[in-house]
RNA sequence: UCCAGCGUAGCUCAGCUGGUAGAGCGCCUGACUGUUAAUCAGGUGGUCGCAGGUUCGAGUCCUGCCGCUGGAGCCA
């Protein structure tokens, strides 16, 4: 008998199929069992009667309770009376594990009993949604910067300093010395898109910032392309076009966990390229329009944020903000030295900033003037500074992050359901 | 770090102006051939976060600490 995952049970209708999974419920009535059978790839109702299955089996199948693991094997019947529209009339069934006093049952939870049981949380249907949609997420992005070209060049995770000296980093003792976690990817990249062209980095970043919000994690996964020659409006476009491509991929081919979060896609199948943009000195306008004050030259706090983002029902793009609300190495506009040639994009839905990028300065002179106005430490970025010794040119550059886009395509309430371990403020178990 | 709220059964919670601890669910036993978070009958369940104080008496009032949740700043 073939050993089949649930979700293609559909094409095995009147067949003799194995199934091999844990009881995701379980009902009696009598001499019937209903069994709802849980694999990972979806759930189906399986049916034992006891005339079908014989005294001894039917004895041992009573013994299952939730979370039990079980090898199953009987025929696919369309019933609509089974959720799924499918169900299974067993012919054997073989406990494996008999599980007691499973923790998380069928009714409701708070969210610090869920997240000590993150582990066994996971089985659920909607976690397992959501993570199925990170999964198919990731897979879109690799895809899409494989398709247009760009080299995998891994960025470290120790690393000797701060990237950009602002926020605080994780210390760890690396033989005696000490070593940071990286914050992110892109110095490196700057070095790799110098060696291969296009490149980009995918992998974690953690910050030490004591943030208690929906918004934040300690350790969070971004994607970080940078591409040599190109500039800011160069580097917005593919920005646009790389979230556009995920979200189509999501909708394809994760219709199904989009349901079952009930999230309306209405606003996610009308995403479409060019987003609206906006300068940084027009948002200051329109913020201050929608009856929040902000003055020029501040960074938005998360009041302007909101505003800002409520305006639109479409991700959209704030461009050319003030030079000393971004890092050292953003290039200033060649028109307004005010400014510099840096973007973010907002999701919409009150979800914030999901890519933050531009262009870099690619001057000796003036990256090393930009480094000692910061207080930046020379000596441990010679190397980046070697790259603007050794056949320097424009490029740019951005990052996205994944907990954040996830989050809004699945519009959760909170960015710790889109990672399988959260790691946050006071969180560091399972 | 700061601000606010919450800690009572395995889980979710109620417990009034202080008077000897409650419910639903879960779990265990039994009944049922179509259940959909099944239903019905019976049973099981407590260091009221910790420490101190006020009081004849504290789950309830006061102080400190710990933990959790949300938010701010900062950021993706």
């Amino acid at each position: 008998m073939e050993w089949v995952y649930i979700e293609d049970i559909g094409k095995y209708e009147g067949k003799d199929v194995e199934l091999r999974g844990w009881v995701f419920n379980f009902r009696r009535k009598g001499k019937l069992l209903f069994i709802i059978l849980r694999d990972g790839t979806g759930i189906v109702q399986c049916v034992v009667f006891k005339g079908d299955v014989g005294e001894e089996q039917f004895e041992k199948a009573k013994r299952l309770t939730q979370e039990s693991s079980v090898i199953i094997r009987g025929s696919v019947k369309k019933d609509d009376r089974a959720p799924g529209g499918y169900e299974v009339s067993v012919k054997e069934i073989e406990p494996i594990f008999i599980t007691k006093d499973y923790p998380i049952t069928k009714k409701e939870h708070g969210v610090a009993f869920l997240m000590e049981h993150r582990h066994l949380w996971i089985r659920s249907r909607r976690q397992n949604a959501i993570l199925r949609i990170r999964s198919e997420v990731i897979q879109a992005i690799r895809d899409f910067l494989y398709s247009r070209k760009f080299t995998l060049v891994d960025s470290p995770i120790f690393t000797p300093s701060a990237c950009e000296g602002t926020t605080t980093l994780f210390e760890v003792d690396y033989f005696g010395k000490p070593a940071y976690l990286t914050q992110s990817g892109q110095l490196y990249q700057e070095a790799a898109a110098l060696a291969f062209g296009k490149a980009y980095c995918f992998g974690p970043a953690f910050r030490a910032e004591k943030s208690k919000t929906r918004r934040h994690l300690t350790e969070f996964w971004q994607v970080e392309p940078e591409i040599a020659f190109a500039n800011l409006d160069e580097a917005m476009k593919l920005a646009e076009e790389m979230l556009v491509y995920i979200i189509e991929r999501v909708l394809e081919r994760r219709k199904i966990e989009l349901e079952r979060l009930q999230r309306d896609t209405k606003i996610l199948e009308s995403v479409k390229t060019p987003f609206p943009r906006i300068s940084y000195t027009e948002a200051v306008k329109r913020i201050n329009e929608l009856g929040e004050s902000l003055e020029w030259g501040e960074d938005f706090g998360a009041p302007h944020e909101t505003a800002l983002a409520n305006s639109f029902d479409s991700p959209f793009i704030v461009h050319r903000f003030p030079a000393q609300v971004k890092a050292f190495y953003m290039r200033r506009d060649p028109e307004d030295e005010r400014l510099s040639l840096s973007f973010d994009m907002l999701a919409p839905e009150g979800y914030g900033e999901i890519v933050g990028g531009g262009e870099r300065e690619y001057d000796l002179e003036i990256l090393l003037k930009r480094i000692k106005e910061h207080n930046l430490p020379e000596e441990a970025f010679q190397w980046y500074l070697d790259l603007r010794r050794y056949g320097s040119v424009p490029h740019s550059g951005f990052g996205l992050g994944i907990e954040r886009t996830i989050a809004w395509i699945c519009k959760l309430p909170h960015i710790r359901e889109t990672i399988p371990f959260p790691r946050m403020l006071d969180t560091v178990y399972p």
